[in-house]
DNA sequence: CACGGATCCTGATGGC
DNA sequence: TGCCATCAGGATCCGT
């Protein structure tokens, strides 16, 4: 489900209600990809300060001092609430707080949460410092964006799900933008053109934004920790739509494969 | 250093 | 129905 606005969506869903909260307890399931690194009862008896997001991390502040940072993988997904069924087998964390009880349900177990005494921990520095910039922040410059693809030799489509440069666009909103901005999926980096940037981060922005707006997924069955759906008023324009006609042009999507995973585009509208 | 590829894990789906 | 192969919204690590 997590790209950055399913996790976006998420965290606006439960952010509020969890704020303030006791830690009442802490429950584990099977091991996620990095163990919590604290003892679970530690945490009990601190308190929820706020809930942040950081590119795909879900970063949870405690009082008097500390974080979780959430990840949710490729098959994450959190609900809160004060009353839960039993935990399945696919539950593998749970905070137990006075104001309800948040759980992460993460069937291939790619996702992780991991504690951390200050954002500034090894820990946390591992995880967060090497990502890039915010999309929908202030610090998505477009200069600076067509600086850092000008350094970079690699497959656009690649550059983009790295984050290293722009953190949050996965391999579905991906494909989206660089239709948005008719650009092939495999052009390097360095070969785009400045005006053909100021496109592409436009369509960044853009693409994701209005995701948010729709409550999450365009695509799929994604709902916010409160069980809520999105909106799926848009549909994806390339997106698995190999072989159905381009709404644009007609022409038939094709796929293929860049590092492993699988891309769309329009070979009509994408030009290199 | 920069890049490509293998890898972690479980479930859904489609072909035979 | 069963069995097998393929694919899935992520990101790290390892070898070249």
């Amino acid at each position: 489900m997590p790209e950055l606005p399913e996790v976006e969506v998420t965290r606006l869903s439960f952010a509020d209600r969890i704020a303030g909260a006791q830690v009442l307890g802490v429950s584990l399931g099977k091991p996620l990809r990095w163990p919590l690194g604290c003892p679970p009862d530690s945490l009990v008896g601190r308190q929820v300060q706020s809930v942040r997001r950081r590119g795909k991390y879900l970063l949870i502040d405690l009082e008097p001092q500390g974080l979780l940072l959430m990840h949710l993988g490729m098959s994450g997904s959190v609900v809160f609430d004060r009353y839960l069924p039993p935990a399945g087998k696919h539950d593998h964390f749970e905070l137990q707080t006075s104001l309800g009880n948040l759980r992460l349900n993460d069937p291939r177990r790619f996702g992780a949460v991991v504690y951390a005494e200050h954002q500034a921990d090894a820990v946390a520095l591992k995880l967060l410092s090497r990502l890039g910039v915010e999309p929908l922040g202030e610090d998505f410059v477009l200069a600076d964006f067509q600086r850092e693809l000008k350094a970079r030799h690699t497959a656009i489509k690649q550059v983009l799900l790295a984050g290293e440069v722009v953190v949050g666009v996965g391999n579905i909103y991906a494909s989206e933008a660089l239709f948005m901005a008719g650009i092939r999926p495999t052009l390097r980096a360095h070969l785009i053109s400045r005006a053909r940037a100021a496109k592409l981060h436009a369509a960044i922005r853009q693409v994701l934004a209005e995701a948010v707006h729709q409550g999450g997924s365009t695509l799929r069955d994604f709902s916010n920790a409160l069980g809520e759906s999105g909106h799926f008023q848009l549909s994806a324009q390339v997106y698995d739509r190999a072989g159905l006609p381009c709404r644009l042009c007609e022409t038939p999507i094709k796929r293929m494969v860049q590092q492993q995973r699988s891309t769309y585009y329009c070979p009509q509208c994408q030009t290199f």
